[in-house]
DNA sequence: CGCAGTGTTGAACCCGTTCAAGGAGTGTGG
DNA sequence: CCACACTCCTTGAACGGGTTCAACACTGCG
């Protein structure tokens, strides 16, 4: 029974969730049906049992989960940014990935009970979030879907493993032109880029979390790359200026 | 059929590597039997059919494969240690893992036809090998190997993240410290530490390309952690003189 | 209006790099 | 047995990318 607007908190740190009615019927509309994740529930839902979805929102800046937590949940994102972070024992913080629409985080639900990272919206954020038992029972049925998991996994694995040659290995400017252009990869697959212009809602601080830099030098470093004509931010609306430029300094071949 | 002491290429870069009888009866006495990825497999191949476990050595600093290549295979180590790592435009190299007895890499070819890393030896290799067909093959009949897979890729990622926290927010004590530690860790739990002392086969250099410094300053660190009392490390051989001194440098709690 | 969040700029400082020289250990060949 | 080459580690001195501290400007908002 579809709950309506009646919300229920279902998540730790007070984001709000409500009850689908299990039939999953408005992601016939969703833009994102078809990438990894979806595609395969949506696949597997349809050959073997329902699969109850549920539907949640966060405020800017709110918590989805905190280290310790166990959400039993695995999000998708649907609209808004999002971070996934740790704070060291000093009180820094490391941004671990940026999350766009139609990124899925929090899969190591699906093997651990509790979880070491925080998950917090950048931007308002409406998103989708499985069970992870049902999604369990349902890769009985279907095991091609675990290696769907098997699959996104890697994937993140493999951008955290670029992330470390881009902090052990590159200057601050390499480390923000990468950043720029994997978004704009990212976005541009989702449809979400138009022509060479994104919406950017990262403050210079979250920038700096991400790349283990200071908000200071992510301020001179982005103010050289705009006088560089590389490209320009302003009022969360990011224009790569010169495509060709600014993946030379980031050292991707093009 | 045992071939014997015939060896054939069956790696990239190299590598020798000759195929076992298929009962892979010298599983009964490795010492990693029951870890992760050989548990799996070994209990996958007794219920359905059997996997051939192809064996191989390395000669120090010998490649096992390199990024473009399609292994094709996964590999557990057996005896000694490798690095997986790669090279950026510049020459300059970032290493991504740092492989001891026990561990298997290469996971990635399991999903991906070519690799992107370089796997490297160390220290004179031993390793097994499994046809990643041959796995999915046996997945088909015990799915539960495919969430083993899952596991290993989740811990995997959890060890990069933790990489990324180093790189960003570290200094070079505190990364070197953490390192020794991990794998201090990572060989007692194999049974390979003898109390606090380890086998430490790792140059300067090597160090340094994995936490992203130069091999002069990890010079200089070492020799300030040796002088604060916390390791002393010589021949390669490794010894913890203070777990707490070390592991407060580490910001480990304890 | 006050205030909080954000971005810019300057100046001093420092952690780590770069360049360079030298020493210790090891293997090799004459 | 020694000369030589090679790898690895140490140490010094100068340099530089990035940090730290601080002041200020701009924006949106209650």
């Amino acid at each position: 029974m579809n709950t309506g607007n009646k919300t229920a908190p279902i998540l730790p740190g007070g984001a709000v969730a409500r009850q689908g009615d299990g039939s999953l019927e408005d992601c016939d509309i969703c833009p994102f049906r078809h990438i990894g994740f979806c595609a395969a529930v949506l696949g597997s839902s349809m050959g073997g049992g329902p699969i109850r979805k549920l539907e949640g929102t966060a405020r800017i800046r709110q918590h989805i989960y905190r280290p310790g937590d166990a959400p039993g949940r695995v999000v998708v994102l649907r609209e808004g940014w999002a971070i996934r972070f740790v704070l060291t024992p000093d009180g820094r913080r490391q941004i671990l990935s940026i999350l766009i629409p139609g990124d899925m985080v929090g899969g190591e639900a699906l093997i651990r009970d509790k979880v070491q990272t925080s998950l917090q919206a950048l931007t308002p954020l409406t998103y989708c979030a499985f069970d992870v038992t049902e999604l369990k029972n349902i890769a009985e049925s279907d095991p091609g879907l675990v290696w769907t998991f098997v699959d996104i996994c890697f994937a993140g694995r493999e951008a955290s493993e670029a992330r470390i040659v881009d902090l052990g290995r590159r200057n601050a400017e390499q480390r923000i032109a990468r950043l720029v252009l994997d978004l704009y990869r990212r976005l541009d697959e989702r449809g979400l880029a138009e022509g060479l212009t994104i919406p950017f809602p990262l403050r210079q601080q979250t920038i700096a979390d991400a790349l283990g830099l200071t908000q200071v030098h992510v301020s001179r470093t982005m103010t050289a790359l705009r006088q560089a004509g590389a490209m320009h931010l302003q009022a969360g609306v990011l224009e790569i200026l010169d495509l060709q430029v600014l993946s030379d300094i980031a050292e991707i071949p093009r």
